[in-house]
DNA sequence: CATGAATGAGCCTTCATTCAT
DNA sequence: CATGAATGAAGGCTCATTCAT
């Protein structure tokens, strides 16, 4: 496997054209033929700069979550003085974008949705590099606006259904336009989730807090 | 090919190990040489009664939809007394069941999530037959906790907010288990999940209602 | 071999499918499923009542010889009042309408031209039990124009030149439409051909009979 | 399929083999498995080198088609000082030797003739690169020893009577030897065919010219 | 570095045939 | 006699990979 970062330019072509596919096909449907011919390079390339597919498709997945994380890291426009709902509001922004946006951050996008089904020794790295801070990041700020005294187990599951909510729209993407024709997610689009996904949590976080269901249920009993 | 439901021996282990291997590998990594001979069964076999592998995947997708279906009714044990509230948690209930539960609805639920990231042909049928009853169901109940007056979209995007939040727990299940390795999803876990989520929804649902998150914002800043 | 001619309803569906079907597609390209198909039998049926795929060829191919030598023997129209250049026209007449008439012994024709192409072991039988009788009698025919004290040689390649000029337009037949698209083979169309072949090949036969083109060129050049 | 007509090792050897095998077994007989073995190469190397079986045959049909008509081009021998008469004598050889002789245009012929009882798609080109400009300088040859007052549609019946003749050979050669077990076709049959078919065809035009059958009967008759 | 050519493994499919009822 | 189910062999094709230049 070929480590270095040389700004080949049949390497970029490779890496540019196999990232669109993957993102297309997934892994095992596309062919190193396909990628090369329209990469217009040869087809011993990739066994050249990558070793064999599995290099390229590693080395194609920390190319774009390089690009991802510097375009749209995961603190993104969150800084300190904001208040804990800023941050939320900012962070669902963000990580909504990161996943619709046109352009690679998308594909990154759709590489890691694949990776969420068929999870291959590549969803290790992504966990490790990727997910895991971003996670990290959204459990301080709903840790913040729960309280210190939460219980760190109602922690994550508050945090799990914010995320819950922002990969909906990446993961059904395929059922949603099935479902409602008309729905696009364009920027407009993002903004209206991000509002709704923000208002939608802060109230399931702020009121009550750590009462579960079935205590509510008691009180609505009274 | 061969839609008769007989209960042929051979036919039936296709289904049941296919089912399993689909799950396992996807529909393009899994070979019929491999579902065979796992089933004990010859290779001709698949051609003689599902016409090949489209058709084989086809048949395993309707039948544990079917079983699915069958076993977990979207409205399973919701009846018409239950308040809008008890409803949407028996939906709750119901809808982690029938994804987490061991056995074959699970696979039925690991099928789908593959479905969700590499739609085919086969997702048509699972939106019209499985899906959209299903959505149809919660944004009936969402519609009436939310009341009359509610525009549609609010509906829609609190539905998918709920829907969002259960999905979670079937796509991406690899990667909560590297996040937190020792997570597991028995029926304890279900309960709490459902629980939660429930509770989380109810509070995302009731308060404010239709004040999305600007509104939200403008009356914190006061 | 099952070689009772019963008269099996199910038996001579599939030697009345299965002739149309090896005429049309060939010995190999044929298969024994889409002939029981259309036949409307059971597949195991060809095992049962002609042993293999073999079997019912040999079958097929000796049914329509039958038929086809009864409908149109080699000797039909012919007795022996009549002239040596009658019997030849009336020899070409049935020549031509055993090949290309429409229904069964059409279907022998086209069996046989590809038996002629692609010979297989049924076409020593072809030949002992139909070609050889057929062909004798026109070198009978021949040999009468020509006079006794021709070469055995220069008959043989008389009728040759004969049954060549008939045969065309069995093996030809496909390039012939694509030659002349307008083409086609009627009643009307054997009634020319025969006059014009037997034209052709009497003045070949009567005129200088055994000279030879070399003896002819000579001739010529004096 | 790769048009490319390099001389590369590989691809020769499979042409060559190809050939042989697609004449001796016909297209669907024939496997690629077998052509391979026999070639020594890989069998991968047919769908690098000719896209699939049908890109094969293509290239097997175009190459001995070149080959056949560079060696004998249908104007062969032919100029423009002779006589019709003599300028049919050598078409006839050139034509019975381009079937007949041994090695490659003999395979080709084999292809040809196959070609003409199963046609595909590769007798149309086969039809207007080879056989169309073949008859259309044979009906000239015809139509001026015939006379300028001769109606096309006799023309074209006494071209298709030369060469039924011709061809008689080509398709029925496994009859001719079964017929007459000792008959072969080297050069100096070759030679004796062709004064033969030359002799029997100038007569059969000469005399009479534009007398069909019937009027010659009439003559008789008085 | 880059290339066209070649490889071997393996895939899906189809076939004629046979088994058990 | 007849049937649906099952079998094993083989066919065409595609793939990722490697070789020799």
């Amino acid at each position: 496997m070929n480590d270095k970062k040389t700004a080949s330019k049949t390497r970029n072509a490779i890496i540019e054209t196999a990232g669109r596919i993957f993102a297309e096909e997934g892994y095992s449907k596309a062919t190193v033929r396909d990628i090369c011919r329209q990469a217009g390079v040869n087809i011993a390339a990739i066994n050249y700069h990558f070793g064999d597919k599995k290099g390229l498709y590693l080395s194609v997945l920390k190319h774009y979550q390089e690009i991802s994380l510097k375009t749209y890291p995961p603190d993104l426009g969150i800084n300190e003085t904001q208040q804990p709902e800023e941050k939320l509001h900012t962070y669902i922004r963000s990580f909504l974008t990161r996943i619709m946006d046109d352009g690679h951050p998308a594909w990154f996008g759709r590489l890691m949705a694949r990776e969420f089904t068929q999870p291959s020794w590549a969803l290790d790295i992504l966990v490790k590099e990727t997910i895991r801070p971003s996670f990290q990041l959204l459990t301080e700020i709903v840790g913040a606006i729960l309280g210190k005294s939460t219980k760190e187990r109602v922690v994550r599951l508050c945090s799990m259904s914010i995320v819950g909510q922002c990969l909906y729209f990446m993961h059904s993407h395929p059922v949603i336009t099935r479902l409602y024709p008309g729905e696009s997610f364009g920027r407009k689009q993002i903004d209206e989730l991000t509002d709704h996904i923000t208002g939608f949590s802060l109230r399931g976080l702020l009121e009550g807090k750590n009462k579960n269901y079935s205590e509510v249920k008691k009180c609505k009993k009274r």
